[in-house]
RNA sequence: GCGCUCGUAGCUCAGCUGGAUAGAGCACCAGACUUCGAAUCUGGGGGUCGGGAGUUCGAAUCUCUCCGAGCGCGCCA
């Protein structure tokens, strides 16, 4: 077990706090007050100090003090603290803290000792938490749209586990329904054609696409021109199965080129297989009072051509904050999507998660309070659904849309995004937004070794952080080439050598990590990490330049091997930090981009 | 008609779950390479945060309302 690591603006809101308490035990304030409204955030102006909080302005009105008198008290006893050279008070009551030198560098210190695992938190305390993404139909290859799910909730996954949540990869294959069906059928059109018939256009509502040609060769192969003579009701299941087979073991070729490896693949079809757990799942909420027979107004809005009013099975979903109550089974008595969704969501409960989080596109939007509605009615409030949806990407080409036609069965598809530009710049292309952003998303841009390009910009910054080390080997002959190694060598460094603006920004910037990461997966948000990477990367590429101007600024000074230590290690602290993000949102970081 | 999401600089977007004088990149203008990687950096102009009202010490952020865009609205998944 690895255990929490530092994180600066802890310690200090742990200090605010503490003082708070010691006001209370001296009868300035009263005893019990709520401190969780308490924060100590970095300030945005250099001239804030380095961090501020706001207990005063929190706890003003009920210690009955006026926020500014209050904030002085608190200030006052915090500029007593060893961490802290300056406590002011400003504007409404704010409490603007400077940190002595010593505080960020030995918050420096701490991150060579932890290495990679600086940031890595107890945050989750082992909770399981299952994140199910991407969850393709298995009739085709995945296409780039999936792209930005896969890379989100892989990230998201990788985030969480780093704060050390007890995480579940979790694939849905939608095995199951009319669009299976229809596979089938396409995948028996072409079995017939692999055996030299003419099967002219493929017709509307099949799959025209090429790659269920493999599925009628196979058939051949192993089943020469037999399945003909059988009726529909014997070769459907094994063309089914054939079919569903070979798209899914392409679709785990996709997702490993992405870095994808799911810990789960959950089959939709399971669910009815071995005993019909939608009708337990739905059981269960009817005897929990929560299924009906009725009927429905009419849908709004878009007309339903073959609408009939009918009584039907349904899930109170309203009774949950739903708008209406949800089908369960469809006209034909078989299940709605919807039903087997909640024997889907019950099985991840029965598992021992209550904690979930689903990854879905943005056409999935309205399908969310109904789910989530239906989790809380399956574990009586206990557990946790959180949805999150995933904007559209736009396929751009050096500015011009990319045309498809999905008509034609014509699409670009996961493996042609990673054969053109890699899986990392595509994974950080697609999380340098938020997940709730439609994404420009250009195949040139993408490529472009600029600072236009985020991807290159950031792994450029770890680049050239390796290429400072390779160029030490004179100056410093015993520096360590392996980085775990060269860490614990440089945490040695004589670090109060480092002193200039430029370097102790650098290592403001790096003691934000631990705070952004944990923030950035208490919101289930991946791309806070993106833009922090971009903001460090700018920091570590502007103060290089600043050593083209003042020569005593560099990293490595000829006749002062001492002061060169104590830059090394602050420059493998970005190169760590960089290094860690990157790891997290699966995006390889480079030792040189030649 | 209803629900969800979005609306922030000319363009593309951040804004750390309510904090101080709202940020970054691109584009535009002006600068820096006998150099640890100039694939980089420095400076400059540019905003009624879609409009209006409310909540409070304090709102881009929360509530309501209007405007605009996208997605969705039994028997597709």
């Amino acid at each position: 077990m690895i255990n929490e690591s530092s994180n600066i603006f802890a310690v200090i809101l742990d200090k605010v706090r503490a003082v708070s308490t010691a006001l209370a035990t001296e009868g300035v304030i009263p005893n019990g007050l709520d401190q969780s409204r308490i924060v100590v955030e970095p300030t945005r102006e250099v001239a804030h100090g380095d961090m501020a909080s706001n207990a005063a302005m929190v706890l003003a009105k009920d210690a009955g003090k006026s926020p500014r008198d209050l904030a002085d008290a608190i200030a006052g006893k915090l500029s007593a603290d060893a961490l802290v050279a300056k406590a002011e008070v400003a504007g409404p009551g704010f409490i603007n803290l400077t940190l002595k030198n010593d505080a960020w560098t030995s918050e420096l210190k701490a991150l060579l000792a932890a290495g990679t695992d600086y940031g890595r938190s107890t945050l989750g305390r082992e909770e399981p938490v299952n994140v199910e993404y991407v969850s393709a139909n298995p009739t085709g290859p995945m296409h780039v749209g999936h792209c930005r799910g896969a890379a989100f909730g892989d990230a998201l996954a990788n985030l969480l586990k780093f704060t050390g949540y007890k995480v579940t990869r979790e694939y849905y294959i939608n095995d199951a329904g009319a669009q299976i069906d229809a596979l089938a059928r396409s995948g028996f059109l072409r079995y017939r054609e692999a055996l030299g018939e003419d099967i002219g256009p493929i017709p509307e509502g099949l799959y025209p696409g090429e790659y269920v040609k493999q599925v009628g060769q196979e058939l051949k192969d192993d089943y020469s021109d037999t399945l003909l003579k059988k009726p529909e009701s014997e070769w459907k299941p094994i063309v089914r199965e054939r079919a569903i087979n070979i798209m899914m073991a392409d679709i785990r070729n996709d997702l490993w080129s992405l870095g994808v490896v799911p810990d789960e693949f959950f089959s939709e079809a399971s669910l009815t297989e071995e005993g019909d757990q939608v009708a337990a799942a739905i059981d269960f909420l009817r005897q929990g009072g929560h299924v009906y027979e009725g009927r429905l107004p009419p849908p709004k809005g878009a007309p339903v051509d073959d609408y009939e009013d009918r009584e039907q099975t349904l899930f109170r979903a309203t009774a949950f904050g739903d708008d209406v109550d949800r089908p369960l089974k469809k006209s034909d008595g078989s299940y709605t999507y919807f039903a087997s969704d909640i024997a889907y969501h019950k099985s991840k409960l029965d598992r021992g998660f209550n904690t979930m989080i689903d990854v879905w596109g943005a056409d999935h939007g309205g399908y969310v309070k109904r789910m989530q509605a239906a989790v809380k009615a399956l574990s009586g409030g206990k557990a946790n659904l959180d949805v999150k949806i995933v904007q559209l990407v736009k396929l751009l080409r050096a500015g011009e849309p990319v045309k498809m036609s999905k008509r034609a069965g014509e699409f670009v598809t996961a493996r042609d995004v990673v054969e053109e530009v890699g899986s990392g710049a595509m994974r950080f292309m697609m999380l340098y937004r938020s997940n709730d952003a439609v994404l420009d998303f250009d195949f040139v841009k993408v490529k472009e070794q600029s600072r236009d390009n985020p991807v290159f910009y950031v792994q450029y910054g770890h680049a050239r952080g390796w290429s400072v080390f390779r160029n030490a080997k004179t100056a410093l002959p015993d520096l360590p080439e392996d980085a775990v190694e060269r860490c614990r060598f440089l945490a040695k460094a004589p670090l109060n050598r480092l002193v200039d603006a430029g370097e102790v920004a650098l290592m403001r910037q790096l003691a934000l990590y631990p705070r952004l990461v944990e923030s950035a997966a208490l919101a289930h948000e991946p791309h806070r990490i993106s833009f922090y990477l971009y903001e460090l990367a700018s920091e570590f590429h502007a103060h290089w330049n600043r050593g083209k101007e003042a020569p005593h600024l560099r990293f490595i000074i000829e006749n002062d091997p001492q002061i060169s230590l104590a830059r090394l290690a602050l420059v493998q602290g970005v190169v760590t930090v960089l290094a860690s993000g990157l790891g997290v949102l699966g995006v390889e970081a480079p030792k040189e981009m030649r």
